[in-house]
DNA sequence: TAACTTTGCATCGTGAACGATATAAATCAA
DNA sequence: TTGATTTATATCGTTCACGATGCAAAGTTA
């Protein structure tokens, strides 16, 4: 038996892990809103600024289209965005908010609070959860290459 | 624009990101093999003790049997396990290696050295990865619930 | 032992992720 | 300006996640 082949040992299982019940905790949140996490993700870039790019968001996201473009169709579908073509360049699709999906953003602003009240009292800490966010930045950071 | 709704801003966006790009790093080991990474974990699982339950597997990856049952039904499919009906209670499925899943502990064993080379004498040190683990198994042990 | 509940697993539908491939517009080179 | 290449996005197929539902075996109760 390779120790280096134990599930515990693992720290991709732990992320993988962490990422998945994370995501769980948000959805009960996003239930009366319509929305994925995904979702939220995009709204939450469309919020920051209005009127981008595809290309843009799977930057910021660091998805690739494939990933994005069928999410921004549904969320197209479900009246969130519109998709229009760019008059510069008509190989973009421009993604800009509707009013529906601006006004998301006031039903949401409460959500990390809630999610963060989670672990008031529990484990990890606020330091712990700051350090280890700096651990995952560099570790992107990293990867990312 | 409210702050807590900035990407940046966002844990868990940093655990997704995290989680999907050290996937990807694993990618690359798994393609000769033919396996993807749930099925590396099931692999792990089964490595540490053989002939299993479908709902040992389901606890330990903390993943529900809607998830786990089509995922050992690929990998009976791929010659890598078989799904044998329990004899002392028969609505179990007891899942086993074939010779084949066994075999490929060995091809699999320099897997993770070959990961963690990734961030040699890069960020983040190995002193903050161990931190990390240790607040993803608190954060992970305050979800469960 | 008959009716009820629980347990273990399976199936179905939807929405991601992602590799591979496609297409049209823009850009570059000859 | 024509032909080649690059860029921006889309499509397709497969595998995960996961909510909802189904079903048969096991356990429980009356």
């Amino acid at each position: 038996m390779y120790d280096q082949l134990k599930l515990e040992n693992q720290l991709c299982f732990r992320l993988y892990t962490a990422s998945r019940l994370v995501t769980q905790a948000y959805r009960p949140y996003f239930e009366p809103l319509g929305i994925t996490y995904p979702q939220y993700l995009v709204l939450l870039i469309l919020w920051e600024q209005d009127n981008l790019p595809v290309s843009d968001i799977t930057s910021r996201l660091m998805l690739d289209t494939n990933t994005v473009t069928p999410l921004l169709q549904r969320m197209e579908r479900e009246g969130l965005i519109t998709r229009t073509r760019g008059t510069v360049d008509s190989r973009q699709r421009i993604v800009s908010l509707t009013p529906r999906g601006l006004a998301m953003q006031e039903q949401a602003k409460d959500i990390p609070s809630c999610i963060s009240r989670k672990w008031d009292g529990k484990a990890p800490s606020v330091e712990e959860i700051f350090a280890m966010a700096k651990t995952l930045d560099s570790m992107i950071e990293t990867l990312k290459q």
